[in-house]
DNA sequence: CGGCATCCTCTTTGATACTG
DNA sequence: CAGTATCAAAGAGGATGCCG
């Protein structure tokens, strides 16, 4: 019943023993599946159970049960129990877990090589897209804010909206966006990762429209 | 003999088989210890086999030579071979491996908090040390460069140098450093990640050396 | 000594089924 | 909806052996 065997110790991994912060890190979100279920909160925000299970296929429900109590118990996450009309339970980051953002974002920015060659049964969510496209998006100079930038793909229309404190993503479309940008998702990855420059990524299909200056505040290389 | 059952996939743990950047980092990271010898390689540089496994106390023999090679399959490490009259082998991170830096930065900052409470047998390694605080003087203003760190512990006299292609540490003394900063290992790193200002570490023990002015550069509270 | 490989035990995970 | 229960398979940890 009880996993855990060294008292005072919230984490299910057993820990690396190391005095590094890279290490006590690692001991709280080092275990499979952890840093997934913070990329879920991050990107749709406040999640009941199930709609955490539909943004992690594949994970089993005692693991996802398992982790979410780890992240309950270390601080990350808090759940509000709607009472009885509603009967569902919310799980929240905490100010600590959304600080954990950083980690989701450099992890995003040096996987996106990554899903070039991918196999063709992979899970496919488009809100994880959006979210990849988001971290490119920043590091940006404050003068032209805020930013709005609607994403067409096959997988459904998409904005990302850039302001001073920070950066969303969300479902749908946006009036007069600064930029448009429509293709395919991995072309538009590979562009927004400065992969591809601006006419390299148009050969691959690439249609943008909106004002290339807005590009600029971004560091993209709009050769 | 083989442990892949998937052809065509280099790493050990099972894929989340999800396409997003950030589940495909951590098809390639996310195994135990995979980050920490990252983590080694960052700070060490070029290793020997012994000189890893120094650094990585805790970890099994067998893990760390799957774990190099995964990382060597998945594009980070290469090994070098000396030749019989040295008759070992170096592994090097590739640019692939150093690009994997953020990550390893970003869970530092995260993790430091973490390491106030620690249990008393947790393994200690100088270096551990000095890297934890020299994240945290990554992003400063161009200006005052390059500025070089003396911190002086109980763990040791080690330097960070801070040039404009980026930030080395090292064990020793250096002359002349722009800042000295002395006093225990936890006090330094709460007052270079913010969580301390200059008044309260004092008060804590610090003792600082040098022009304040600098340390403004990289944006520390010197109330 | 450096760089593993083997063997063994224990823990964690994955898949599925079931429940208040 | 939000989990438990169960069980087989895979991975981690630890000891030791091997080979240039």
């Amino acid at each position: 019943m009880d996993s855990q065997t060294v008292p005072g110790y919230a984490w299910s991994m057993k820990s690396y023993g190391q005095l590094c912060s890279v290490a006590k890190a690692l001991d709280v979100l080092g275990d499979r599946w952890t840093l997934l279920i913070v990329r879920e909160l991050l990107i749709q925000g406040p999640c009941r159970y199930t709609d955490l299970a539909n943004g992690l296929p594949g994970i089993a429900s005692n693991l996802l049960s398992d982790r979410l109590r780890s992240l309950e118990a270390n601080g990350l996450v808090w759940r509000e129990a709607a009472p009885p009309p509603v009967a569902t339970t919310l799980f929240h980051l905490t100010e600590r877990g959304q600080a954990a953002e950083p980690v989701v974002v450099a992890l995003a920015r040096w996987g996106t090589p990554l899903i070039a060659d991918t196999p063709p049964d992979d899970a496919i969510r488009p809100h994880w897209f959006t979210y990849s496209a988001s971290v490119f998006l920043r590091d940006h100079d404050p003068d032209g804010l805020p930013a709005t930038v609607q994403l067409n793909t096959p997988l459904g229309p998409s904005v990302i909206e850039i302001r001073t404190d920070g950066v969303s993503t969300r479902a749908g479309t946006v009036d007069n966006p600064d930029i448009t940008l429509e293709g395919m998702p991995q072309v538009i990855l590979r562009f927004l990762s400065g992969d591809l420059n601006l006419t390299e990524a148009q050969g691959q299909g690439l249609a943008l429209r909106g004002d290339p200056a807005v590009l600029a505040a971004f560091h993209l290389d709009t050769a």
